[in-house]
DNA sequence: GCGGAACCGTACCGTACGGTACATAAGCTT
DNA sequence: AAGCTTATGTACCGTACGGTACGGTTCCGC
């Protein structure tokens, strides 16, 4: 059951284009009209208005990603340490994927209409999947004894913390990528060896 | 030296008021010369455009914000662990104000624009001076003894990381604030106790 | 082959906003 | 008191955009 039909697909796919491109201002219905060779008139009647349109692309941008569900073999120590670090990269790069910002900054500029629509749908779709992902990936760490904590939200929060520092909001006022994206392996092995001194074996919980 | 006369603050003042309950589709030069009691003409005499106008804005409420100089009296631990929660406790207080987040929203909102303009101001005002107060503190903290570390912006954006998470971006997103503000004093006690078990004393660098 | 649905392209409308011009008033200097 | 500066308030202009209407075309089912 897709939500859209591939015509329509392909219109949102040139939405995101002109987003990306131009940011909000960019993306005008007459512009992707002609865009997209389609008439504002089927734009009207697919997404019901401007915002319907806005939400309609972020649910199919989130359609495109899969989040690959954890094989739950019993993975080694190792195993297990590897597969943070390749969570700790994707998210690094999913961050800084320009359709991500673009999408972010256009939920973050519309944060104060409709009750954060938009930000509410962004987080559904876009943030959850991966931290349903990334928690799995924790407790079934902590089930093989390699990682100990009790409250998996906060573990997972600081894990996302140690990962992304306040990279992803200075990507979001438009900081050139010196940062984040670049030494994107190291910065994802540091975050993961941080991590584990503070949740690794033989850690406490701390108070 | 004032960059702005007391009537031009008074003016940036109600802008910002606009700007936090309306989001920036509020914040229109007629608006705001009616809620000012000014005229547009006056607007466009102080401020250029209305660009330079959000520009105002950001520089203006920077110059609210008074960083505190680390006093540099010798601390004890404990005065030093204290501080450091201080930091913390206010660095959410600071991003999770109101004002902070209209800010930082209209700046991310435009970060297409101008070759991110606003971005660049907000993190030269805003960011900048906490991150040098951190990093200051940091550095007496070394100097004592008290933590360990080389690279003392990796110490302060990890230090960062530990305490914002990814809070700030889901209150820009426009989740309401049930997660970062509240429960203050809890997480910056917490991530410092785990800075602590990365940096402290005794502890090696990692790799 | 025929009718209808879907769709394209374009033209159109109303409005809201950035920016400018101007006429008038209030304060300051001489 | 005259003149200059500064500011207010209003009216105005151009434009850009969201949304609608409509004529023409393609395509599919019957």
């Amino acid at each position: 059951m897709e939500p859209f039909t591939p015509r329509q697909n392909a219109v949102l796919e040139c939405a995101l284009q002109l987003l990306v491109a131009g940011g909000e201002r960019a993306l005008t219905t007459a512009g992707l009209a002609r865009a997209a060779n389609c008439s504002k008139e089927s734009l009207y009647k697919w997404f019901g208005d401007r915002d319907g349109l806005l939400a309609a692309m972020i649910t199919y941008q989130a359609s495109k990603v899969r989040t690959p569900g954890p094989r739950e073999a019993i993975p080694t120590l190792d195993d297990f340490a590897r597969s943070l670090v390749v969570f700790a990269e994707d998210l690094i790069g999913v961050l800084s994927g320009e359709v991500s910002l673009a999408l972010n900054r256009l939920a973050i500029g519309q944060a104060d209409r409709d009750g954060a629509r938009l930000g509410a749908l962004l987080r559904e779709h876009g943030r959850l999947p991966i931290e349903q992902r990334a928690r799995a990936l924790l407790e079934l760490g902590r089930r093989h004894g390699y990682v100990h904590f009790t409250d998996t939200r906060e573990a997972y929060e600081t894990l996302y913390g140690l990962v992304v520092h306040d990279g992803h909001v200075r990507m979001l006022l438009g900081e050139p990528p010196t940062g984040l994206a670049e030494e994107r392996s190291r910065r994802a092995r540091l975050a993961i060896a941080q991590f584990f001194r503070l949740y690794g074996h033989g850690a406490q919980d701390i108070e």
